[in-house]
DNA sequence: GACCAGGCACATC
DNA sequence: GATGTGCATGGT
């Protein structure tokens, strides 16, 4: 790896279809329905996707994946289903939150609530306790197909150690960094953050990973020596 | 047995 | 405003 350039700015479609070329598509977000997926974004906060999939086996198995059972059972039976994904209690209170939601303001109804806007959804899921950014922008581009690209904790760690983010920005300065230069397109944001997951989980972990990343000729900083 | 995983809210300084 | 901590299971 040529350590000796500096990249002052960085082509993010290029690195796109490095990472494309590398990987292919990841077919992402690996759910069935809408409701899946949001109850997955919800689910995986900090947590490995693995556990989350048993938990949406087990409200699957239990046959409550619907909004009107989400909706009607109570908290802690939900907590109980759910337990695998970790931080059960939190997260069945935030899904509690956002099911409430859910029906105060649409009726129940996930086609009411993904005909809003954007930009006066995103706000208003954003003032659920327990949906923050990332899990926020997740439900917009994956579940509702709006153009709002995800970042995460990844995407941070790489494009930061690569020097092209610092990795005290905060959540709407790195968003803003991808969104200012690349085309508002669902599948590009889809497939982008996906490959990113992808990136990390395969060759971000050891030096020896590393050395074989598709995006090496890059450079590393702060003195790590992998992402 | 440590350490980590597709966050977030809240307390404290 | 920055930094620390609780939340908890399951895989490596």
């Amino acid at each position: 790896m040529d350590r000796g350039k500096h990249p002052i700015t960085a082509d993010l479609l290029d690195i796109y279809n490095r990472l494309l070329a590398a990987f292919g598509p990841q077919h992402w977000w690996p759910s069935e329905s809408r409701l899946e997926m949001i109850v997955g974004a919800i689910l995986t906060q900090n947590t490995a996707w693995k556990n989350v999939e048993k938990a949406l086996f087990a409200l699957k198995s239990n046959n409550v994946l619907s909004p009107e059972s989400l909706y009607k059972m109570p908290q802690s039976e939900l907590a109980f289903i759910i337990r695998s994904s970790g931080f059960f209690n939190v997260k069945a209170l935030r899904l509690k939150a956002w099911i409430a939601f859910l029906f105060d303001a649409y009726d129940g109804s996930l086609d009411k609530m993904f005909s809003v806007s954007g930009g006066s959804l995103r706000e208003q899921l954003l003032t659920i306790k327990g949906l923050g950014p990332e899990t926020v922008d997740s439900i917009l581009l994956y579940a509702g197909q709006y153009p709002y690209f995800v970042v995460d904790a990844y995407t941070r760690r790489i494009f930061s150690r690569h020097n092209l983010l610092d990795s005290k920005s905060p959540y709407q300065t790195v968003q803003n960094y991808f969104m200012e230069r690349l085309p508002a397109d669902v599948q590009l944001y889809n497939e982008y953050h996906a490959l990113i997951v992808r990136l990390a989980k395969q060759f971000c972990k050891t030096t020896a990973e590393c050395e074989k990343c598709p995006l090496n000729y890059l450079f590393l900083s702060n003195g790590q020596n992998s992402c």
